[in-house]
DNA sequence: ATGGCAATTATGTATATACATATTGAAACG
DNA sequence: CGTTTCAATATGTATATACATAATTGCCAT
């Protein structure tokens, strides 16, 4: 209703309401403004100042509780939930570093380099709704002789138009970029994989092998930059992540 | 209306229908009778088999489209999507919460548990100096019917003496733990590895598949607590992190 | 005081309805 | 024959409404 026309005339975002006083809400819990125990507005509170139904209030508090971010109590309200949550902080691993710090001499060898426009797969990687020039890299680091790990990254030409003049020869993208685009969030996955025969042939194991996979995602301004994939040997890598517990 | 008076008259559970819907799917796409790829019905067919308007079937269907279960696509109808359960995140690593986060009944089983002295491993392991005690669990913990991570644990008992006295049958010694023991203090390792032949047996695995180990060992006040060792069968689990820099 | 009994209140679940949006398939057209 | 247009269709989101359920508050009678 109004609000919807609201936020058209912002000419903003088309992101649903339900979205909005998600994030919202969860936003506040997060940066400690409601801290935890502290009882977040009542539903019909929340109606008036979104100006909506209680229904979208509802879904969205609904879902927060199955989160875990909020409790739930009839008759008394909504609640922050204590965070018996550890905050995870792994750092951005260069492996330059890494491998210096081994005491082994570090080199790097670009494989194969490709400028072309997004495919789904390449947008789903970067997480992009629209069509546009990406660079392809890949690229392998070596610890001595051995490879260390292999490196197969995309890069989003619409947010670093320069590195589409760039040739990542003997320099990985990731130092490069870093030096330029200050990120402001990133995601890390981690798994395990059995290595292909391209995979094993590149690094020089057997296929089948177990490889440790991180991929990571880095968004500069809300804007996807960058999606890139270390695999490493199982036997030469440990990721190691050391943390003290989040205060409420 | 006229269902929910039926379910009364039936005199049975008092599960909403909502509830009813969501296990009904669930439990036709985990059993196999609705392959990957098979078209479930409408959401008006599935209004008419029910009884019930369209908003519920709606919301049921979107929580397993969340849950990533199905796929739906406007104008096409919903699809059962391949499985690739990857719901993990790191910051809070209590398994029972990543399983039922995706949809699935959770179960613990202890597999084997001993209390002795602590050897040069279990020292090495927990960061001792000294001897003591220690007390040594495995157990396995199931998504549905599916081993979904074997767990192998030492706790130090000079830190925590009350744990010689639990038998961790049905319930891990993680929760049992964080709730006696404020950590001061973790680390975690990940990394890949091979499944050798016990643990390929234990997670109903091919030995030599790939596996994804995250150990973690805990401090309290300086002393060694608990080191522990989750292993995930490579296909079941990936682990996410997520983060901004400087702020933590 | 105190134990029990409403009344009140906030959440939980469901309905019927409306319109928006994306995608398909077929008809119309150059 | 290919392209454009358009209607049909399934999902996406929001509304207003209704009644159920659980828990707290306060009142009343003992």
């Amino acid at each position: 209703m109004s609000l919807i026309e609201a936020d058209d005339i912002d000419g903003a975002e088309s992101i649903s309401l339900h979205q909005r006083i998600l994030s919202d809400i969860r936003e506040r819990i997060l940066s400690g403004a409601w801290a935890p125990g502290h009882r977040i507005p009542f539903e019909h509170e929340l109606t008036t100042e979104y100006n909506c139904s209680r229904m979208t209030v509802n879904k969205a508090l609904s879902q927060l509780a199955k989160a875990g971010l909020i409790e739930r109590r009839r008759r008394s309200g909504s609640f922050v939930r204590r965070p018996q949550s550890q905050a995870a902080v792994l750092e951005l691993h260069d492996i330059r570093i890494e491998v210096e710090a081994l005491g082994l001499p570090y080199r790097y060898e670009r494989l194969e380099q490709l400028k072309r426009r997004s495919n789904a797969e390449d947008r789903a990687l970067l997480g992009l709704s629209a069509t546009g020039s990406v660079l392809w890299v890949e690229g392998l680091h070596f610890a001595g002789e051995r490879p260390f790990a292999l490196e197969q990254r995309l890069i989003n030409l619409s947010a670093v138009p320069e590195a589409g003049d760039e040739e990542f020869l003997e320099i990985a993208a990731g130092p490069w970029l870093i030096g330029r685009v200050p990120w402001s969030e990133a995601e890390h996955r981690i798994r395990a994989m059995a290595a292909d025969e391209a995979i094993a042939d590149a690094l020089d194991i057997d296929p089948g092998a177990p490889c440790l996979v991180v991929e990571r995602r880095t968004w500069s301004a809300e804007r996807p930059v960058t999606h890139v994939r270390f695999i490493y040997p199982a036997e030469s890598h440990t990721l190691v992540a050391r943390f003290t517990p989040s205060q409420g």
